[in-house]
DNA sequence: CCGGTTTGACTGAACATTCAGTCTAGATTC
DNA sequence: GAATCTAGACTGAATGTTCAGTCAAACCGG
């Protein structure tokens, strides 16, 4: 009986299966709950298929959480590069660690990064895709920043460096609180904050961003 | 023998000494990689005895992180009570997260929090240990602005509760660089950017504290 | 000798990983 | 175009280990 789609998998496509199921189970058990047996039921096959495409189990969880952040940076980026101004971008990139609607994708990309953070200290392999990513979003910020003095939608007197290690630490702040639905800290509340102090230090007036 | 102090543990005293092992393990190991027997080695007695005092592994490990989040908060806000000005008890608060001195202890501190993060959302005992304390923090962050605020060494145009989110949230991030000992945040740096902010939200120049 | 304390020896369950193959589709040969 | 071969995908049934938690006996201070 030829079920196609469900049964068909092959190959590449198996594998990227896999680690959709992993993360799946990951956001709901938690990394360390995550067994390969939960992974393989979700995704309606045997432990041992698992196995067969990764060698270990923490080479499978490590793999998707890369998967996932690589992943989630890519269309993050990609969304903004669409925008023309720099206040427009930079309201971007904090919308998504912000997200104003109730995203409830986001909170599970959240989630992910608590386990990580939290295996980073003893799991090079972890470590390493931290250090990456942190980068790349500490590098679009001063991206950002630089072309908006340029147009001069920002102050020209802020240090791109420090403004963006202060924003993002900020903003990974503001992410614990929602990952945790801290109800003092709602999704949307956030966003006002991350959004008051990008304001402030950069001297945008919150108008620009809602009439752009 | 009489080793006294090392042999002659009772009662409470043993419970202290095994939470105290307990969190000597979890922060070199990790919460999910520390087990009885670590904990019990550790401590230089069986896996049985500690069973005995804990009913559970779980039960041990979560009440040795309520016990060192108790233990630093009272230490610090102890220390705070005695500094006369807000400015230097905020200034405290922040050296609190962001040790200007390399206190290794503090990074002990921090990876305990960042594994208890990671537990939180599954975890209810934990995700009220981190509720309670995270409720503590902002509630003397704002009284320390409102007294701040009441003898003029603060801007009164500042909303306490508003601040009080955002800094801790930056603090919060700041600290998640310090335990995975990014490169590009070293605790000076956090300590320097967490007083810009503080000082330019509030208004006090940053010579102010240095004289106080 | 009584009660709290401590231990070594065990048990049972949970799991990652291995193994020895089966099945299928496609290539190769005749 | 049938017969044979091959390789990759996949599986069920072990295997062996690691641990949390139990238990009954020993220890010891008062």
């Amino acid at each position: 009986m030829a079920q196609g789609t469900l049964d068909g998998q092959h190959g590449e496509g198996r594998r990227e299966q896999l680690l959709r199921s992993a993360l799946e189970v990951i956001v709901s058990r938690g990394y360390a709950d995550t067994r390969i047996a939960d992974v393989a039921e979700h995704a309606g096959t045997s432990p041992a298929l698992v196995i067969y495409y990764f060698k270990t189990r923490d080479q499978l969880l490590t793999e998707a959480l890369r998967y996932s952040e690589d992943a989630w940076y890519a269309a993050g980026t990609q969304r903004l590069a669409a925008i023309p101004t720099a206040v427009g971008r930079l309201t971007g990139l904090i919308a998504m660690t912000c997200p104003p609607d109730t995203d409830p994708a986001a909170r599970s990309e959240w989630l992910l990064w608590l386990d990580l953070w939290a295996l980073s200290p003893r799991n090079p392999g972890v470590a390493a895709v931290r250090r990456k990513f942190d980068e790349r979003w500490r590098q679009a910020i001063v991206t950002t920043v630089l072309a908006g003095q340029e147009t001069g939608e920002f102050d020209t007197a802020v240090d791109a460096g420090s403004f963006a290690v202060t924003l993002s630490a900020l903003l990974d702040g503001l992410a614990v609180q929602i990952a945790l639905e801290d109800t003092d800290v709602p999704p949307s509340r956030a966003y006002e904050l991350a959004m008051d102090f990008a304001a402030g230090q950069l001297g945008f007036s919150l108008d620009d961003e809602r009439a752009g």
